[in-house]
DNA sequence: CAATCGTGGAG
DNA sequence: TCTCCAAGATT
């Protein structure tokens, strides 16, 4: 146990958020579809679909037998959809590989589509308890300043990270509020753009605050291009096929993005996903 | 390892 | 207005 674990803890009692796949009553699964939606995606909006989903498919099962489609609508404007047919994919996969009943393991969840080493972790530990590393972009940032003394973590996980970070879990009992702990600290606290250091419950521990807050001086990290891109062609016709209570003709879609050429090779990329299928001539979301 | 994959709020 | 970026995974 280094200085970090008890300052942190006692922060973490007296300011988490109180959110809906927290507590107890956060299942398995409450907790495997909060992870899967939380990949790359604000809390602030992941809540009402969370909410909303959870109402309509309680178990594993339930989202297993609707069609895939349902899941692509469902999500809404979460983005990155393939997240919802991986979601889909992996309650099939629970349903007929593990009796209905999300599993407790690493191994078994790494295996489930869409479950990365990240959010095998977070259901293991958040879930079930388990003793893990739970490396988040979150967890990467604090301990690079905390520890590292550098302002951000490098573009990838690298082996010294993962050491240092596996050494810090503590025992079996504090390990999951450990992980959850550092995570709220780096979404609350320990801020990417403009860290609270003045409310920071480790600011006397943290290398990066002892160092002058140097600027980051590691590889340039590449920002995501957007306008323009077929990610936002992709957007643009998936909004268009969610709206849309049936098939949509391709006349619908040219709307969307008049130019043809990429327009037809975003179409081809989600066709190719399984976000939508072809239907006589005309467009709709997976059935 | 690097590229790809959505969305919209915040600064 | 525009850049950054938020509980990553997959190829």
């Amino acid at each position: 146990m280094s200085e970090l674990h008890e300052p942190l803890l006692e922060w973490y009692a007296a300011h988490a958020r109180e959110l809906p796949w927290r507590g107890p009553g956060a299942t398995p699964w409450r907790v495997m579809v909060s992870e899967l939606m939380l990949q790359q995606t604000p809390v602030a909006r992941v809540l009402p679909v969370f909410e909303a989903w959870v109402e309509r498919w309680p178990t594993p099962a339930d989202l297993a037998a609707a069609p895939v489609g349902e899941a692509v609508r469902a999500w809404g404007r979460l983005g990155y959809p393939r997240r919802a047919l991986r979601l889909h994919a992996a309650a099939v996969a629970v349903v007929e590989h593990h009796g209905g009943e999300v599993p407790g393991s690493y191994d078994d969840l790494i295996a489930l589509p869409g479950v990365g080493d990240y959010t095998a972790s977070a259901i293991a530990s958040f879930g079930f308890g388990g003793r893990h590393a739970v490396l988040d972009t979150n967890v990467r940032r604090v301990l690079a300043r905390a520890v590292g003394g550098v302002e951000h973590p490098g573009p990838s996980v690298t082996r010294a990270e993962r050491d240092r970070a596996e050494a810090l879990v503590p025992g079996e009992d504090d390990a999951p509020t450990w992980a959850i702990a550092v995570m709220e600290l780096g979404a609350l606290v320990c801020t990417a753009a403009s860290p609270r250091c003045g409310d920071c419950p480790v600011a006397t521990q943290c290398a990066w605050l002892a160092a002058g807050r140097p600027a980051y001086d590691g590889p340039a990290r590449r920002g995501q291009a957007w306008a323009g891109t077929d990610r936002q062609v992709r957007g643009r016709l998936m909004a268009v096929l969610r709206d849309a209570p049936g098939s949509v003709s391709p006349d619908r879609l040219a709307e969307a993005w008049p130019e043809p050429v990429q327009r037809e090779r975003a179409l081809a990329s989600l066709l190719a996903d399984g976000l939508v299928v072809r239907q006589e001539g005309r467009y709709a979301l997976p059935g």
